[in-house]
DNA sequence: CGCTGATCATAG
DNA sequence: CTATGATCAGCG
């Protein structure tokens, strides 16, 4: 346990799987207020202002290291740590970003090697519950989810990420909307939407057609992915 | 009321 | 500014 620049705590790594289950398994219960003043952390009012607050809590909580560096939050483990809002009838109320798509190269990438699925490959859910109704320290972690890519469900997000991918390769990303793909989708993902990065533009024939600025695009679950993973534990 | 498109905070 | 963490807001 040690303090980051601003004087919170910040626990120190978790040697390997089972101890990063006993920390995550420990906040079940606790309510992000609780776990705010363990901290010594504030939380913003505003809950405009407290967009991703409750993830940088449980990130210190468990000793994922904090930042922007790329990579899973538990590098040595290979995972990646994601809260997730329930609402009160039990079902994820938000989709959750998966990673940035590099609008130059994503065309020329693979599922196999693409940043979707090493992202994906090991998550540790925390689902957060009454994050429909009511203030953000008053809602209550559940016991986390601890989820393999594998099977169907890499079947179905293969399917979707060929399926978007493609369609960006053969009309670019501009004419992809966020209704496409059942359970991964395409978004913008910017701190504003006047944020551009440029993009090559493919001509029909070959040769290139020049550049063009857009918005960043971002790969979300859908609820209804996230959902399913929750219900599988429950209802076998 | 679900979903898409837009937006907000913090660290380095 | 980029990458991390996500949720907001309002249209259909």
């Amino acid at each position: 346990m040690h303090l980051t620049a601003h004087g919170t705590k910040h626990r120190s790594p978790p040697r390997d799987l089972a101890e990063l289950l006993l920390r995550a398994q420990a906040l079940t219960g606790r309510t992000v207020g609780e776990l705010a003043q363990a901290l010594g952390a504030a939380l913003p009012t505003a809950p405009q202002r407290s967009k991703g607050t409750c993830g940088i809590l449980v990130e210190r909580a468990l000793g994922a290291r904090a930042g922007s560096l790329p990579g899973p939050d538990f590098s040595e483990l290979g995972i990646e740590l994601k809260t997730l809002p329930i609402n009160r009838r039990g079902r994820p109320k938000e989709s959750t970003f998966v990673c940035a798509l590099n609008l130059s190269t994503i065309t020329s990438e693979s599922w196999p090697t693409s940043t979707v699925r090493r992202k994906l490959a090991r998550v540790l859910f925390m689902p957060v519950e009454g994050s429909d109704s009511g203030p953000l320290p008053a809602r209550r972690f559940l016991s986390p989810l601890l989820f393999d890519l594998g099977g169907l469900d890499e079947e179905h997000l293969q399917a979707d990420w060929e399926d978007l991918v493609g369609r960006i390769g053969v009309g670019g990303v501009s004419g992809l909307s966020a209704r496409v793909g059942r359970c991964l989708q395409v978004r913008p993902k910017a701190a504003r939407g006047s944020v551009r990065v440029a993009v090559a533009v493919p001509l029909e024939e070959d040769g290139w057609g020049g550049g063009v600025t857009l918005c960043p695009r971002g790969f979300y679950l859908r609820t209804g992915f996230t959902g399913r993973l929750l219900a599988r534990r429950t209802t076998g």
